[in-house]
DNA sequence: CCCATGTGAGACAATTTCGTCTCACCGAAG
DNA sequence: CTTCGGTGAGACGAAATTGTCTCACATGGG
């Protein structure tokens, strides 16, 4: 009965990554709210749609700090975020492929910072020799959230185990689908 | 002056990634034509998502075939696939994140097939000791699709160098970000 | 118990988008 | 030059969507 933001957006963020052209009935009622109300909490889509990119910057960004990104190798780091993005990987799956955002003014600065952070990861992780320089750190970074997003799209269509999600990523962003001799 | 379908559905592509709720209206404009002709040739929205899913499929199927995974090793067949793909990267981009085609039907069986080419290449490549057992020829068909999607976006949005997409795409996903000792 | 707050359902007009139509125009073929 | 097929622009009503409103009702606090 009573209103639950945060399930209200996820809802929405899973519906709209399945069918982006949702009128915000079909969204009240994913949520399981009635249009009136949604009308009443985010004044029409383009608010909604704000609110869930500022909804998924905030939780990537919580799980940029949570995984400590300057502690221990590139791998235990890598390990870490994905771990801690796992939770909003919905969101973010939807955030990926919402490229709208060209508009937007303070959000967009958002993003950059975020993706200024993920991206000096990578470049750390190269100066100090545990990840190859002939990738740049901005494709690192772009490949980062595409599989994330990838990731949990697999998961939502029942093509890959939900329990695979951190293990998947982190293996293939990291060692790739080649079979290394010394293994 | 001359209506040229691909030309059309390539930048309706393009313009329905950025912006997903673009209307009828601004399909024409950018793709240069008006609505009226825009409505000869297809006969809604609906119709025009048909025709781009048909079109990709098409061409990714062409790709496959020009590839011939079957021919030397694993390496080398990705690196054909991603070549003759390149050129259809954008299309590839939007049906990606066009998860839409789930009341598809001739469709929907069109890309299964395709999946089960590609799946059934990493099996291959799994089987002969080239690639690694423990990520499933699913998550690499599913990784494959996103990378690509990811890439052409990356290029659109003048992030990553337009030269760069085979050799980005291809060394990811088959070595991986980590730097090999015997590198 | 009563009240206050917030919700769901529905009505309603305004706006947007769609689908179809007409008409003038352009270019190529004859 | 004339004809014919196809296009762009715009008009038009139909349909869908939006944004706002009212009202009955549920729930929790005083």
């Amino acid at each position: 009965m009573t209103f639950d933001r945060e399930q209200v957006l996820r809802s929405a963020a899973a519906l709209l990554t399945r069918k982006s052209t949702a009128t915000m009935d079909e969204v009240a009622k994913a949520a399981g709210i009635g249009r009136a109300t949604l009308h009443r909490h985010f004044a029409g889509r383009d608010a909604l749609v704000k609110a869930l990119e500022n909804l998924g910057l905030q939780e990537f960004e919580a799980a940029l700090d949570a995984a400590r990104l300057d502690e221990g190798t590139s791998e235990e780091g890598l390990r870490r975020l994905i771990a801690a993005v796992e939770p909003s990987a919905g969101l973010m799956s939807f955030l990926v492929n919402e490229n709208q955002l060209f508009e937007g003014d303070e959000v967009n600065e958002g993003w950059s910072r975020a993706d200024a952070r993920v991206s000096a990861y990578f470049r750390r992780g190269q100066e100090r020799g545990e990840l190859r320089i002939d990738l740049t750190p901005a494709w690192l970074t772009e490949a980062l959230y595409g599989l994330v997003g990838t990731g949990a799209w697999s998961i939502q269509a029942g093509r890959v185990a939900a329990q695979d999600f951190q293990y998947m990523i982190v293996e293939l962003l990291l060692g790739g689908a080649r079979r290394s001799v010394e293994q």
